[in-house]
DNA sequence: TGTACATCAGTGAACGCGCGTTCACTGATGTAC
DNA sequence: TGTACATCAGTGAACGCGCGTTCACTGATGTAC
């Protein structure tokens, strides 16, 4: 159980060619020394995880997938829970992602209703993942048994660049704004991130697996809405 | 794949002494036919799924508890997912129960005041049971693939009779009469208790699995509080 | 009241499966001289 | 520039495990006569 690194992350897309640059030449890649399969073991994971969820990340299958030996992939991972931690991470990163690119195209105004925009773009951010990438968020919020052994997973001090911890920092931000625009009374303020958060997590579980996941994409878009309708009415309530 | 019984529910309470009633001499209980099997492996199971949730209800461990082979549990149950199925049915059971006690513990008043404190009282019953039976909380809520192979888990004509389907009216209910004393603008009520159920659901995923796992009781409390504030005043709102 | 027999509710052994993980190993790579 | 050698990154076979499920069976129960 010695903890091994799991912390360099997960760069994804570019680095396919392995640090010599281009060196190989093209076609089967020599076979041996495959160059990025940390890398490209995260990607396969993913890719089951996609379809499947938590309990499809299995190490021997994205081992498979690589075209590898399941043994070479303790290379690169302290065993199955530390590659469903690096999935894990992916996924809130994406996650993030999707809600600041979201959040980029609120208006930057200062008023109040732009600071209602931009919470209302969050969501939207949030949902647009949750519903693109059902099996990737799952992961994104399933139990963690590498950060459940430290504390059952709460917050703690040094998780400050964590991906979990930056996504809900986006919301925070946006909340503050819309009490410096004036658009919500500062006493209504304490909370508020947890309320926001609980009610868009709930929606996109009433999406994937709850009674609201054969609704059209309409549909959805509208249940959505008339949940921020409300959140709003809430937090710029007098 | 013939679709078995599994209809019949699942009272584990009382009916502990077979259909015999109280026939059968005391202690080791006749060995063979066991009178009750299918009841005692719906309990075995949800003790189970009570510490580890979903993964953890597997049906050769509750044969074990039980002291039966895993065979005799085919006499009762289609295969391991018809008996999570019947876990997940009593984890709704469950919950509406601790919806409708928390409920009827509110003032049963007509006016604004009380439909608002009936409401709440709903949330807190949710959030009680989710917290004081979180494995069996995250039953009620798993992916089941005897309800996902017909369309998803979707509410649909004949699900009337469904736990879920109650727990979901008593809110519903709540707030239609929070409509008719006045409390909410009629418009504001159209998807109201999906954004309720939404919020609520959020909730117990993040004092479960989430950053807020490990507030105290108090703390949990008026984290709770402070969202239903929230909710309300939405609710509520001109 | 007694008995034959169908039916019901269990047993126990075995199956195939895929998993995570470990072992001793070997081929490729890069570096010191 | 060439060579010896340490190190790195893979292989392949095997392990034990527990699972869901099936098979042919047998012990207990209840019912018709």
């Amino acid at each position: 159980m010695a903890d091994m690194g799991a912390k360099t992350g997960a760069g994804t897309g570019a680095a396919a060619e392995g640090p010599g640059g281009g060196r190989r030449a093209r076609g089967p890649k020599t076979a041996y020394h495959h160059g990025d399969l940390r890398n490209a073991l995260i990607d396969a994971a993913t890719g089951l995880a996609r379809d499947g969820g938590p309990e499809a990340i299995v190490l021997r299958a994205a081992a498979r997938r690589v075209g590898v030996s399941p043994t070479a992939a303790y290379r690169h991972f302290a065993g199955q829970g530390d590659l469903l931690h690096a999935v894990k991470e992916l996924g809130q990163r994406r996650l993030t992602e999707s809600m600041e690119a979201a959040a980029a195209l609120a208006p930057p105004d200062s008023g109040p209703r732009a600071a209602e925009e931009r919470v209302r773009a969050i969501g939207r951010g949030y949902l647009a993942f949750a519903r693109k990438e059902p099996g990737l968020y799952r992961v994104a919020f399933c139990r963690d048994p590498l950060t459940v052994n430290s504390l059952d997973g709460a917050i703690e001090p040094g998780d400050e660049d964590t991906w979990g911890f930056r996504s809900f920092g986006i919301l925070v931000q946006a909340l503050d704004s819309l009490v410096e625009s004036g658009g919500m009374a500062p006493y209504r303020r304490t909370g508020a991130e947890l309320t926001a958060w609980a009610t868009v997590h709930g929606l996109a579980m009433l999406f994937l697996d709850g009674p609201l996941s054969q609704l059209t994409e309409d549909e959805t878009d509208a249940v959505a809405e008339r949940a921020f309708d409300l959140l709003i009415a809430g937090f710029t309530a007098p």
